[in-house]
DNA sequence: GGTTCTCTGCCGC
DNA sequence: GCGGCAGAGAACC
């Protein structure tokens, strides 16, 4: 067999199996030994056998709460092997409780206020587990539009008391961002997604990365394009540096937030992190 | 906490 | 191009 019809051989049978398949049985059924399978598997996906097997159940996960009665099918039906397995791995794939999720999120409540920077307007949106979102903007009604488009079936609770005390601390957080963040957050998005954006937080304060850089860090050296999505797709500003990665021959590249503002965001890095 | 599995590096042919 | 093995780390019980 040649190795890349194994791989989509391999691909196949991780899809259609009902329980997980050890890394050993699908070498053997492919006729390769399992190291060399491993690396060849990655090699033209770009995901280890074990990746794509828990990518893959991610999507039977979604589509089973969506259509299954109950979660308990949902969950023999996305082939876990006990219900709590299924809870643990399905809050960060969902970045809800499956219950939540069913229901699209619908009686979420997010705090959120607005308030005035050096970089323009910000909005600041919590969720019950953390900061899940950061934005920047021109003006307050664009930056609520986006959030609504964040979070279209919960509740938007504006103008919380007790809130006002995680905004100041973003606000400082923006303007001198060598003190960090010091808050917890609610990271939302897919596998791929996280681990760009944890391969972000990893870039030193101060220094830029390529595209190219962050796609051999999360060990996907020809997934740039991918990971200049993950970057776009970034709903935390500066606290996920996105700003950090520009191309490869020094252009700035793009910015969610314009690109103006990036640019001053790395001139302020910049000036910092020698202070 | 021990065991099993995954993943990678390194060497061999 | 492919296999085997070792060692570290993650996952599982």
């Amino acid at each position: 067999m040649k190795n890349a019809a194994a791989v989509t051989t391999a691909c196949r049978l991780i899809e259609e199996s009902e329980e997980s398949l050890s890394l050993t049985d699908l070498a053997q059924a492919v006729g390769l030994s399992s190291s060399y399978f491993h690396r060849t598997f990655k090699a033209h996906t770009g995901l280890t056998p074990k990746d794509y097997a828990a990518a893959h159940r991610a999507k039977r996960v979604r589509a089973a709460l969506a259509r299954e009665a109950t979660i308990t099918n949902a969950i023999y039906d996305s082939g876990f092997s006990s219900s709590g397995r299924f809870y643990e791995t399905s809050r960060a794939m969902l970045g809800m409780t499956p219950s939540r999720y069913r229901e699209g999120g619908s009686d979420e409540d997010i705090k959120f206020a607005i308030a005035k920077t050096t970089l323009g307007d910000l909005l600041v949106a919590s969720s019950a587990t953390g900061v899940a979102a950061i934005l920047l903007g021109d003006d307050a009604e664009t930056l609520l539009r986006q959030l609504q488009d964040l979070f279209p079936k919960a509740r938007l609770l504006g103008a919380e008391k007790d809130y006002e005390a995680v905004v100041a601390q973003v606000v400082g957080f923006i303007e001198a961002p060598k003190i960090g963040l010091h808050l917890p957050l609610d990271i939302r998005g897919t596998a791929f997604q996280r681990r760009v954006w944890q391969a972000l937080r990893d870039i030193p304060f101060g220094q830029t990365w390529s595209y190219t850089a962050v796609a051999e860090y999360i060990g996907m050296p020809r997934a740039t394009r991918a990971v200049a999505k993950a970057c776009a797709a970034n709903k935390l500003a500066i606290a996920i540096p996105c700003h950090r990665v520009i191309r490869r021959d020094g252009a700035l590249s793009g910015y969610a937030w314009g690109v103006d503002r990036k640019e001053i965001i790395l001139d302020r890095e910049k000036l910092e992190k020698d202070m």
